[in-house]
DNA sequence: GTGAAAGCGCTAACAC
DNA sequence: GTGTTAGCGCTTTCAC
């Protein structure tokens, strides 16, 4: 490999010092008092060669690394994915690049990318955080790593954090269900987990169920099992239950139980989920949902980030964003 | 920010030396004929104090960083994060951690992020290329850089690459829409771009409506339009050429295929879509798909990349992986 | 206005 | 067996 010039060469070739070379490549050309010749000088030559500096050295000397760490569940998700897509734009208008990770579910990974990130003197962290990650992102927090859950909380943990409103989203749409759609047994199918959006999603539920002085369902679904088994269950609450309405606490719940309710051919006329995909406008029944605003809670995320990232910021950020119920 | 530990302050507070704590975390005890008891005494240290290396330092000294860099043109596109998904699994076990980033269409920025990844001292990378990239990926080429090109090529440029064979599937997703539907005029809708996938697809819906003995009728996309009048364009492409079935190149074409379907109640009873989505089984008309080997291609790209990084690798790799047709 | 040199944290050749 | 030290490429204080 050919290999890569260096500060030195480049003050060698010039025969003039590194520092020199360092301050204008730093625009400190002014405040250093460095004459226009000199500089335009080492300018063109840098040009020229296509010297760039080695970010890992910068990075090593100064702390910053103007890279911020993403990390969510799973990136094939459409609403992680869509969200990575905002940051990313966001982040790189402020000056930032992104690196993201998917977690997978697993802990012992997700805790060990935390670290690498932190190793690799990321500026920042924005997380979706698994059950697990407490301590490690207490840690974090101990070490005043700027950082900024979304989608979720951690309960007991003081953070910044941009979430959904879950309640009052599901509480609309399974209003709707009842009123909009002359529902008379809606069931709600949720993931067996103690995420706290998952509660407020079922908590939004249950109150509309209340108020319309109605029964609950409601199905937890082992998120380890797979696609056929899932379908399975979900076929099974609904004709156990005799529901003629169904509310997904996800997007990817929506589509097992879409497949469900289309392989078993099972009464349900109205189907209402949390998140929206590009798709559910296009399947019948169609799929009302309980869309979240991507975009705003990207720029509050990046923007709370990049306060803090820069000192700026006074106490900790807690953001809860409204959603949009979209009729269908 | 507490100070976070050094190797040298570890080897100040056991009262030896650096090079020692070095040799043993580096594996190297035996190697370097360093007794047990030191061995074990420095690693009990290290795990109580919790000292990490820090990795940029590392990276810095040794010019590896155990990272790989994977650049696609959209994380949000189905295929693009299902892939990432697989790579990102194959590459962990391999001892690599990946990091991607989304182009999103952005030449300009595509070329500063492979500038920060190579600068970051990434392993290596994993790209697939959008037009624009032939300089900047010769020039790493130039540099001896590992590269595993996928999803598309580069004409004329020398290289690894992972790709599905886009003639035969579409070949045979086109042949069956006229022996297995009845199909009377089938169109190809494709997006406007000289990605050579792309080509390769033109070829062979042309090749089997050919072989059918009938005419072609053929839409480019411009990928900038809006949602809105892509759907739009296929209505008019759809109606002026009397179509009753039609192939999409992409996923995301499909999709907006099936909403101009849908919105205007069109009479097309076949669909066909390059690359599978969840819910394709879902929708109505169900829309077949030709979907590549997302498992295969990840081990294929991942494989050969590992065995270039460890100067392993004899010439370049050129794979290509069939398509499974999926008759729905 | 410009340069010398220390030092960020680490590895590894070399010394003993 | 273990320690000393140069140096990876950069920033920045201090000196002139």
């Amino acid at each position: 490999m050919k290999k890569r010039l260096s500060i030195s060469d480049i003050a060698k070739n010039l025969g003039i010092s590194v520092t020199t070379v360092s301050f204008i490549l730093n625009d400190k050309s002014k405040e250093k008092r460095i004459s226009d010749a000199m500089t335009s000088r080492v300018l063109d030559y840098v040009k020229k060669v296509g010297y760039k500096p080695n970010q890992l050295a910068k990075s090593l000397r100064t702390g910053k690394s103007k890279t911020i760490g993403l990390l969510v569940e799973d990136i094939s998700n459409a609403f992680f994915s869509s969200i990575a897509d905002q940051i990313e734009k966001l982040a790189y208008n402020s000056g930032y690049h992104v690196v993201y990770c998917s977690m997978n579910n697993d802990e012992g990974r997700a805790k060990e990318l935390i670290q690498l990130f932190y190793d690799r003197q990321i500026d920042g962290f924005i997380i979706a955080p698994t059950e697990g990650l407490k301590d490690v992102i207490q840690n974090l927090l101990k070490n005043n790593v700027p950082i900024v859950l979304f989608d979720r909380t951690i309960e007991d943990l003081e953070t910044n954090y941009v979430i959904s409103e879950n309640i009052e989203g599901t509480f609309l749409g399974t209003q709707s269900l009842f009123m909009d759609c002359d529902a008379t047994k809606v069931g709600f199918v949720t993931i067996n987990s103690n995420q706290n959006q998952m509660k407020g999603r079922l908590e939004g539920y249950m109150r509309a169920v209340d108020e319309a002085g109605k029964d609950f369902s409601i199905k937890k679904i082992n998120r380890a099992l797979d696609e056929d088994s899932i379908v399975e269950e979900i076929r099974d609450f609904i004709l156990d239950n005799k529901l003629d309405a169904v509310l997904f606490s996800t997007n990817y719940l929506a589509v097992s139980g879409l497949r469900a309710i289309k392989k078993f051919n099972l009464p349900i006329r109205n189907i209402v989920s949390f998140d929206d995909n590009a798709v559910f406008s296009l399947v019948d029944p169609p799929i009302s949902s309980i869309a979240q605003n991507v975009k705003r809670i990207s720029e509050e995320i990046v923007s709370i980030l990049v306060t803090e990232i820069n000192g700026k910021s006074k106490g900790f950020q807690q953001v809860v964003i409204p959603c949009e119920f979209i009729k269908r």
